[in-house]
DNA sequence: TGCGACAACTAAAGCGCTTTAAGAGAATGG
DNA sequence: CCATTCTCTTAAAGCGCTTTAGTTGTCGCA
């Protein structure tokens, strides 16, 4: 393993060796304008030859702008990973670097903010937040924040995907592939679940398909779609619904698993929507249709909003009335949907 | 979202509302010995009045100690999320903090090493380093490194769980469960899948099973296992295992997947233990009997390590020799493994 | 020749903290 | 009563960088 510090070369050591100050060979480095040609080169060639890198603590310090933002998120759940892959790109766009932190057993969401602001990040990116709205509302005070996926308070920005679109794009579908009998698998308690409900009730009305809205009980969980899927296989023949539009991934391949075993071919027998997009969904044995909430979206829609609130200044601070993005979802056509059956 | 940054109290402000000096006041901050009762607890006050949160960089520059360890892993893995939340606990133990950092597209593995670096982190931790030798190498020379999950090289140490005493584990159980007839589902070329392997054979021989020894050829996803499955199933009945050793979870799951649909109970008609115990193994729905690499182990052992290079000076510098901790994994029990049917 | 304008550079003052070396009292003791 | 030893404080020197204000030298032009 270790091995002691071979002393990093530091500015000094840089500029002594190029034959300028410290002042000229940081602003070779950083690309700024003001020194000669002459000098960029012989800084470039030192720092190569010395194996310069600067100390990002000291640069910080002194520049009193960090150019890092915090990005707080659950380091198990795979949509996070997409966001944070996005996050990561769409930052480097703007000159922006990312930190990250994930709620531990020894840290809760909301000391791991505070770890975040300790390392002065310029902006906050909140990942799904499961934070009271106090406590949102006083991050927001002490630092441009952003939550993904969910609507903003006070000084917070919310950036989304559209529910109600999302369900919208997944009737549509359904409907031109013949469907009527559409049912839509519910979730937990909650703001999401009601948006997504509200989306599915809109979009069948649109579809004149009112007399078949058909909301049956489900959840967030694998367990919680295979008693969805129990339920509804229970029916008789006549009632049971030609396609299912599930709350989420996990719920809908959790009642896969059942009507599957229980003998029906998918897509023949049933057509399955999940929502998410989520890894399993795409896995080459489950092949799931499902509504994605556009991770690269997000995360664009996200940097540029805390990038604008840098420069652009404070944001309509006196009134701290709050201001939502959202974005569209986009549908992923997969195996699991199907013409309905004659 | 925004908010022009209220101006966080620095400490100045909290010594001079103490009416001590900054020197006094960092030390209380610290609970470092020296100042009085009565200066300790006016600082105390003064902070808590004025919230004040010390400046991390500022601190990491002048203490010359960041007490951070850098942790290198892949965000799209639930795997490495286990470990990344362990290795927070156990950094936190030691007085360490973490700081993330993963692969992107806009920065390979060596990239991302080099962030870490640049934050001056005191140990790097790489989790599944798909680096070449050589890299792993440099970056061992410039600062104390542990890879997780893989033997170490030169003055990079290893830490990882042994896969001759995972494939024991599982053996004995099936063996113990009266399975003879126990094939292995090889794993893709690589040293992981060799060592898996040869602990298979060995473990068979152990149990005096040298005749049975039956290795398919498998791979790494669910589609790997799903084509291991249909040629097990081609086979004649006599020749057909009692029970499945996968070389992950993922490719037992894909076989699991082909086993039920083709009628086959499991685990009545046929047995599978899987290899990390990864979360889709632990699904009510999929329940799978696997081998756990014990993440909290492996953090913990990968952090004592680290520490232990910190003030155990160096290791064994001159000789280039590396020194690999191996712990031993433990097996999870679950239901898809039972005694072979008479 | 002399003066302003400009380009190229640098000395030095921080950034917000830690730490060292030295100072000021108070307490001890001969 | 003065020397000695503590205990508690603090001024000041950095940490490695950025940035401001200022210096130097060159050139053009009246």
């Amino acid at each position: 393993m270790g091995s002691p510090p071979p002393a990093r070369p530091r500015l000094v050591d840089v500029a002594q060796a190029a034959g300028v100050s410290t002042a000229t060979a940081s602003l070779v480095l950083r690309g700024r304008p003001g020194p000669s040609g002459a000098a960029r080169e012989s800084v470039h060639a030192a720092a190569a030859r010395l194996g310069y890198r600067p100390d990002r603590n000291a640069s910080l310090l002194a520049a009193r702008r960090t150019h890092l933002l915090g990005v707080l998120f659950d380091v198990s759940s795979p949509f996070h990973a997409e966001l944070v892959t996005a996050l990561d790109e769409a930052a480097g766009e703007h000159g922006l670097d990312l930190v990250l932190s994930t709620v531990t057993g020894r840290r809760d969401e909301a000391g791991a903010a505070d770890l975040l602001l300790d390392f002065r990040c310029e902006g906050l990116v909140i990942l799904g937040p499961t934070l009271k709205r106090s406590a949102l509302v006083d991050l927001g005070g002490r630092c441009p924040t952003v939550v993904v996926g969910r609507s903003g308070t006070g000084p917070v920005t919310g950036v989304l995907a559209s529910d109600r679109v999302g369900l919208e794009l997944a009737v549509d579908h359904l409907a031109r592939l013949g469907h009527r009998q559409i049912a839509y698998v519910d979730g937990p308690p909650g703001s999401i679940a009601t948006a997504r409900r509200r989306g599915y009730r809109q979009a069948m009305r649109h579809h004149g398909l009112d007399g078949e809205i058909d909301i049956v009980a489900g959840g967030v969980t694998e367990s919680a779609g295979a008693s969805t899927a129990h339920a509804v296989l229970g029916r008789p023949r006549r009632q049971r619904p030609t396609a299912l539009i599930a709350y989420n991934d996990r719920c809908a391949i959790g009642a896969r698993d059942v009507i599957m075993r229980h003998g029906i071919e998918i897509p023949e027998g049933l057509s399955i929507i999940g929502y998410d997009d989520s890894p399993p969904a795409r896995l080459g044995t489950v092949d799931l249709t499902s509504i994605s909430q556009d991770p690269v979206g997000l995360a664009r829609a996200t940097v540029a909003t805390l990038a604008r609130s840098f420069d652009g200044e404070a944001v309509a601070q006196g009134s701290s009335r709050h201001t939502d993005v959202v974005i569209s979802p986009r549908l992923v056509i997969r195996g699991s949907t199907g013409p309905v059956s004659a």
